[in-house]
DNA sequence: CAGACTAGGCAAACCGTTTTTTCAAGTCAA
DNA sequence: TTGACTTGAAAAAACGGTTTGCCTAGTCTG
């Protein structure tokens, strides 16, 4: 390149890169055979000469007892797609990682500038390593016990509010809650606004534990314990959709009408919600948007540019489907109590379950 | 390091790659020290000095007037997560590319060292910039109009067969297709395969397009004006899950009963189909095997070794669910003609709908 | 005991940029 | 005319490794 355009490498790098002292005639004249060439400038050495590789690792932090793959959640395809066109907008590329015992090794194959770190759990792997090479980080979710760094956030305490107020507003009064043990910020963000939720409203908190995974089985167990206890809920939330999709089923198999005697929703907006039947309400989360601001917090980091704010929430959104419809008896009369009441003055809610 | 260890850069290099000729007692001192000190070789010089990255790219090509997002589908997901998890195994990190206008200048900010495209359209921008580039290039599906390069694929041909012969089984005399304009082998693969089907077995074609995206309210759209018509089909086969969600969405619009009086089923295996009601029978793909074989191929290719086969055929399975689950008056009687009969005899298929 | 060979390890070249420094030539003022 | 300053561009030093080639001892071999 340099030769053919009878120049110096240092005059060609310059010239592309609009430094130095050259006279316009010269710089256009080295961008023209550049472009004749189709030369583009080697991002390896790019990289070695300015300390900057211009790649972004991003990672999905996961519990060792909860191996659910990435694909489990269109939350996470969805975060990693724009994080992926956030990162290029402003010249990055990214690098994928998996939270296994190989994934850990890859910042040592890859230079990454910085890493995002989706729902991490204290202590994991990955972490560890990001911090111990002192790698600008951001998390989407806090870290649990260490909130101080940069972080894009649901504000998962309002959403679950605002869920809770919906069911009770659809007419629920034993509202129960299924999840995981609190590992990440957002599951312990869940459990504790459900627990304040209930202790505002006097309604005694339901908990059904989420064990073997994050799926429809796990939550299909869970849901047809919570409903064949005694003083069995009238509605039921899981911090996830996936489980609340076997709820859906665990009542079916029940025999118990969803949404006329069970109201069911989850966290986390997906096509198998939608699909489900009655629809699913969801959380939605913006993961777009997440992923988004969390590779811009990132990058700003990256560049040595103070952000403006070390933590962002984005909003949640109640999105109301048929799983939590309103009857129309409800509907006619005023929102909490007064459907609470006409919930309450129903004849016995349970039908002999179609099987057992 | 060198200091550390009392000896030269030279030295280090050889003792921690394995090369040169040193006495074990010198290799594992060196070694020894490195592990102490965490040292860790830097990345991008060994890819400057190599003249390799460890960095291969993954895109997803892309019709310009079909703008979906990576994560509409399961199936995408699952092939990245696979493809991460094997590139790693053997010392590569996975890139994520775009397919826009941006994503193209990926290549100029990374050196991959090679790539693997999926579904890829011919004279896609992508795949135009890797051949300039003379990457090793891997895609998953077929390049339509150039099959000779290396490329991992379902037998969507055998797949799509084995489908109707399926559909065929359980009752279906009329079977339409819903699919989008061929672009990709894979839908070019699924029409054909529709198509001779129909040839073989005297059954004749229904087509619907799929346009405005490969979404459910596209596949309800296509859907209706299929079941509306003048002798409407008694099964659906929809090339992509979504589309076919929204025929089940369509047929209880139009109060067509599923699987009764209508079977539907749809291409790639997804948490929405099994969550549907019913839950939609589908073609699996295995998309984590595509994934690990495609990356692996490319890996050979990548370190220049002659890969035993070019073209590697990954299985389909039909997984049969309720949307077309056989009536039981059809499963006392033998596979196809007599299921068929038993079909016709039945009163007339049509209610009136729910809603018009 | 000389010559050939082997082992062990280091120095230097190289990878392709960016950045800093140097330098020659031209311009201007005194 | 000379010194100071400016302009344009190249040379050199990094970046942090890998690779090639060379050198020195020590060990065989005849």
């Amino acid at each position: 390149m340099a030769e053919a355009a009878g120049v110096s490498v240092t005059t060609v790098s310059h010239a592309l890169n609009g430094k130095g002292r050259l006279p316009d005639a010269t710089r256009r004249r080295v961008q023209e055979v550049a472009r004749e060439l189709g030369y583009r400038p080697n991002a390896t050495a790019q990289a070695l000469a300015g300390g900057r590789s211009r790649l972004l690792g991003l990672a999905v932090s996961q519990a060792e007892d909860e191996p659910f793959a990435l694909s489990d959640f269109a939350y996470f395809a969805t975060l990693m797609s724009a994080a992926t066109s956030a990162a290029l907008e402003h010249g990055y590329a990214l690098v994928l990682v998996h939270d296994d015992d190989r994934g850990e090794q890859i910042w040592s194959q890859v230079n990454v500038d910085g890493a995002v770190i989706v729902d991490p759990i204290p202590g994991n792997r990955l972490l560890e390593a990001v911090r111990e090479r002192e790698l600008p980080l951001v998390t989407t979710g806090r870290i649990p016990g260490d909130e101080d760094g940069y972080w894009v956030d649901n504000d998962h305490v309002a959403g679950m509010r605002s869920m809770l107020d919906h069911l009770a507003r659809q007419g629920a009064e034993r509202v129960a809650l299924m999840t995981t043990p609190p590992k990440t910020s957002y599951t312990a963000d869940a459990l504790h606004a459900y627990e304040s939720w209930c202790a505002d409203t006097g309604v005694e908190p339901r908990i059904a534990w989420l064990d073997g995974g994050l799926t429809e089985g796990s939550g299909y167990e869970a849901a047809t314990s919570l409903l064949r206890g005694d003083d069995p809920p009238d509605a039921i939330y899981s911090s996830l959709d996936r489980p609340a999709l076997g709820a859906l089923l665990a009542a079916h198999a029940l025999g118990i009408a969803v949404p006329d005697e069970l109201l069911v929703a989850g966290c986390t907006d997906s096509n198998a919600g939608r699909a489900a039947e009655p629809a699913l309400t969801a959380l939605g989360l913006q993961p777009e948007r997440i992923g988004q601001l969390a590779v811009e917090l990132l990058v700003d980091l990256v560049e040595g540019r103070e952000p403006a704010r070390h933590h962002l929430h984005v909003p949640t959104r109640v999105i109301a489907r048929g799983s939590t419809r309103r009857r129309q008896r409800a509907a006619v009369s005023p929102p909490a109590a007064a459907g609470a009441a006409a919930r309450r003055s129903r004849p016995g809610r349970r039908r002999t379950p179609s099987r057992p």
